[in-house]
DNA sequence: ATATAATAGATACAAACGCATATACCTTCC
DNA sequence: GGAAGGTATATGCGTTTGTATCTATTATAT
């Protein structure tokens, strides 16, 4: 049992913080990237988890979950990339309420662009700050965290 | 020496994603507070970063470094937190062009309130999350990558 | 000294956001 | 099987955001 002491409060506070202004950093950073100034890195984000879900097809709401956004707000998000082609709608036949959204071949073709580049940046910003090592830690701690916090 | 094999970059790309995803879920948890209705999160951070520098007084663009936002924004978020009487302008007199910003009295007992019910929240879902060992180290590594990628 | 470039912050305007709510569909319970 | 309540997505509307640009001040170079 943990007491709640005053530098026991600040581990916790000051740990969490540290999370926090390092993705703020990282983010500051990888905004330069001239390729997301035709796409957003929050609409990157969205082509980029229909890319990795195995079926390729995924709902609104799961979407929604991945990033830090309302659900009207990606319902809007997901209308501007329907009309610039990224991306593509269709009914969910077993829950007539739902929508499945999935990648068009030119929406693919712009994540892995895109996506490239990014991945590039992130290997040169990770490499220089962390060993291998202890990019497994970070991963380990981060991953417990979110189980913890959001339980997936 | 490290080698750019795929699961090299996998390693940096994961962790970087474990990283975002973790925050992602802990924000969309604290924002659920209810005192964030009246003042949101990037409000706080504002007051918050006004709270803990030791003059009292921070200039815009030190601001700005420390919250995900543009100058603009956070030139008319000043603005609006201004007409709320919780902060103040006054001109930096070694920089006419400068402005120095620092939080009133009322501005200082809301971050204070608004403080108290976000570390307590904080500490909930770390605590049940992380070890203190794991905070530490936590701590440790955003806070080498946060120095390696912004220099500070 | 004066022109030139750089920097701090503010403002105009269009795009994107969140909150509240509407609509359509599903589920449950009687 | 029909009403009541719950869930998935869409839309109206006021607010906040980013891009581009403007003004004022400071630094640099000739």
């Amino acid at each position: 049992m943990t007491a709640a002491t005053p530098s026991h409060r600040r581990l916790a506070t000051d740990s969490w913080e540290s999370l926090l202004t390092s993705q703020v950093a990282m983010m500051r950073e990888l905004q330069k990237e001239p390729l997301f100034k035709e796409l957003g890195s929050r609409e990157y984000d969205i082509l980029y988890q229909l890319s990795r879900c195995s079926s390729g097809w995924l709902r609104l709401n799961e979407l929604n979950e991945h990033v830090l956004l309302t659900q009207p707000s990606i319902s809007r998000m997901v209308d501007r990339l329907e009309s610039r082609g990224l991306i593509q709608r269709k009914s969910a036949e077993d829950d007539k309420r739902g929508v499945l959204i999935g990648l068009t071949e030119k929406g693919a073709a712009k994540q892995k662009t895109v996506g490239r580049a990014h991945v590039q940046r992130i290997m040169e910003l990770m490499e220089v700050a962390l060993t291998d090592d202890e990019m497994r830690t970070l991963q380990d701690l981060t991953s417990k965290l979110r189980t913890s916090v959001a339980g997936h």
